[in-house]
RNA sequence: GGUCCUGUCGUCUAGCGGUUUAGGAUAUCUGGUUCUCAUCCAGAAGAUCGCGGGUUCGAAUCCCGCCAGGAUCACCA
């Protein structure tokens, strides 16, 4: 069978059925698609497949559109809704009966059931027996289904893009239901249909689909239509090699964007479960379109491995540019912030704080995190426990000594720094810093040494009292860039809690 | 049960008859750098290439058989 189709333009699709939130197996097929349309310039369509009435929400829907949205993996045309389209598939079977591909079958489903079990005693399949295939008679008024009618011998044979060639016998295949009693389409029918008529040239979709693949080849050709390429991608496991599922937490697109993982990640991450190019691990959205090659597709099964989407995500965070990862934070942690910390977000010192603590998470939520406390007025919650000197008096006095220093010695930089206030408050990013008055973070450091010289201590021991007093935290972004950018106000007024610890 | 698919370190993978004492990544463990964390650097451990035959001077790579796992067999998609 020649594929008539592959000169050209390709087209594809992404297919899902809105009965769940857009999943992470879901996601890379619609990745693997979108990317073979971008490297090949051709059109990557979206089409919900909502034909069970019963099970499809609309919520879901906009789940999916809101998801691909984030994840940057936009359609080049209107969505195709199934639901609205179902009096062109019963249209559509209909010609099957009139050009001899299909017929009507009156037999009911506990009938059908019974041949079933029929079949399965004498140790054959489970097999509708076909008895309305060639029946002459209409039996008006009777509810009745269409089925497909498939020849009884030969074979269909394809060449799978990533599994080489397979072959189906005709008599291992069943007169499948294409519209059932109540009228509606059946999977098989619809995806046919559509795919006709939006011109699709390759299917690429999970390989849960590879025994449906031969009862829609036959359906392409009773259409008239070349039978478009195949590609099968391998699913997705948890970690318990089981078909991935809600057990293995977060398996929607939509939790990985609230816990922060940058779309480029996941996409990279998913790309490269299954599909490899070389050694090479990290790849820019441009790369991966690039490069990607059904040649490359692993035909085994992946385990979902979330401590190397972790890793990547810390990867892609890194070589992230600082604005956007700002966007983010105010896009989707805007809760973490009070109303004034989130107006300091957006000021350039919020943009700088970014850049410095951004090298050090792994997700844009920790980034979020440690930019809460940088950014919130006044001082913040201190809780000293987990400090080495909690339970060493000595050692504590000679710390307190210690900020005592720091904090004369900086205060005497800061003479004569204007002060801005509006309101009793400091002006963010107005405010003078003692960077403003000529102490880069370079000085600080020296500054810093100098201080825990001289009063016998480790620097480490030193600042890590200071880390928790300004930031509130154990971990947190380069002390000596902090302590020379933020206003010296803030910097003063939560150092100088150090007496009530 | 029928049909179809799959089988390399825990995990993701490279490998397409010889440069392989099977390479990289992640995770783990050591050590170093560092104000914490993250990064970075050096190193360790980890795979009888599912098993058994065969072809060949030579096989993870080709052929056959077996075993194991999975998908699917609906008026669900």
């Amino acid at each position: 069978m020649t594929n008539a189709l592959s000169s050209d333009r390709v087209r594809v699709r992404f297919a899902p059925s809105p009965t769940g939130f857009l999943h992470i197996g879901g996601v890379r097929a619609a990745l693997f698609n979108w990317l073979y349309a971008r490297q090949h310039q051709g059109d990557f369509l979206l089409r919900i497949e909502d034909t069970d009435q019963e099970r499809s929400e609309e919520k879901f829907t906009q789940d999916f559109m809101a998801s691909l949205r984030w994840l940057g993996l936009m359609w080049d045309e209107e969505p195709i809704f199934q639901g609205k389209r179902l009096e062109v598939y019963r249209e559509k079977a209909e010609e099957l009966i009139e050009r001899g591909f299909a017929y009507r079958c009156f037999c009911s489903e506990a009938e059908v059931g019974v041949m079933r079990e029929q079949a399965m005693k004498e140790g054959k399949k489970p097999q509708y027996n076909r008895r309305c295939r060639d029946r002459k008679e209409a039996s008006v008024g009777l509810p009745f289904v269409i089925r497909a009618k498939i020849p009884l011998e030969g074979h269909v044979d394809f060449t799978d893009m990533i599994r080489g060639p397979i072959r189906f016998e005709n008599a291992d295949l069943d007169d499948f239901v294409l519209i059932r009693s109540n009228g509606a389409p059946t999977y098989n029918l619809s995806v046919v249909v559509d795919d006709v008529e939006t011109r699709m040239t390759h299917i690429l979709r999970g390989d849960d689909h590879i025994n449906n693949t031969p009862k829609q080849m036959h359906l392409y050709q009773f259409f008239n239509y070349p039978v478009p390429q195949f590609a099968h991608l391998p699913m997705i496991l948890g970690p318990d090699k089981k078909k991935l599922s809600k057990r293995d937490g977060a398996v929607s697109a939509n939790v990985y964007r609230a816990e922060g993982y940058l779309p480029e990640a996941l996409l990279n991450f998913l790309a490269r479960l299954g599909w490899s190019h070389g050694d090479q691990e990290i790849f820019s959205m441009s790369e991966m379109i690039q490069y990607f090659s059904f040649n490359h597709v692993q035909k085994s099964s992946a385990v979902f491995n979330a401590e190397k989407l972790l890793w990547l995500n810390g990867a892609h965070i890194r070589s992230a540019k600082s604005e956007r990862l700002r966007e983010i934070v105010l896009e989707d942690f805007s809760h973490y912030f009070s109303s004034p910390a989130l107006s300091r977000v957006q000021t350039p010192l919020g943009l700088h704080l970014v850049t410095l603590i951004q090298p050090k998470v792994k997700l844009v939520a920790e980034l979020a995190q440690q930019l809460v406390p940088l950014c919130t007025p006044g001082t913040v919650e201190v809780d000293a426990t987990d400090l080495k000197w909690y339970k060493d008096p000595q050692l504590k006095a000679t710390l307190q000594a210690a900020i005592q220093n720091v904090l004369g010695s900086l205060s005497k930089k800061m003479e004569g720094a204007p002060h801005v206030r509006t309101g009793g408050d400091l002006v963010w990013g107005t405010s003078p810093s003692l960077g403003d008055q000529g102490m880069s973070s370079v000085d600080m450091d020296g500054f810093f040494r100098q201080i825990s010289e001289q009063h016998g201590v480790k620097l480490g021991d030193l600042m890590q009292p200071v880390r928790l007093l300004l930031t509130g935290r154990m971990v947190s972004a380069g002390l000596f860039e902090l302590l020379s950018l933020l206003p010296w106000d803030l910097v003063q007024a939560r150092l100088a809690k150090i007496q009530t610890l």
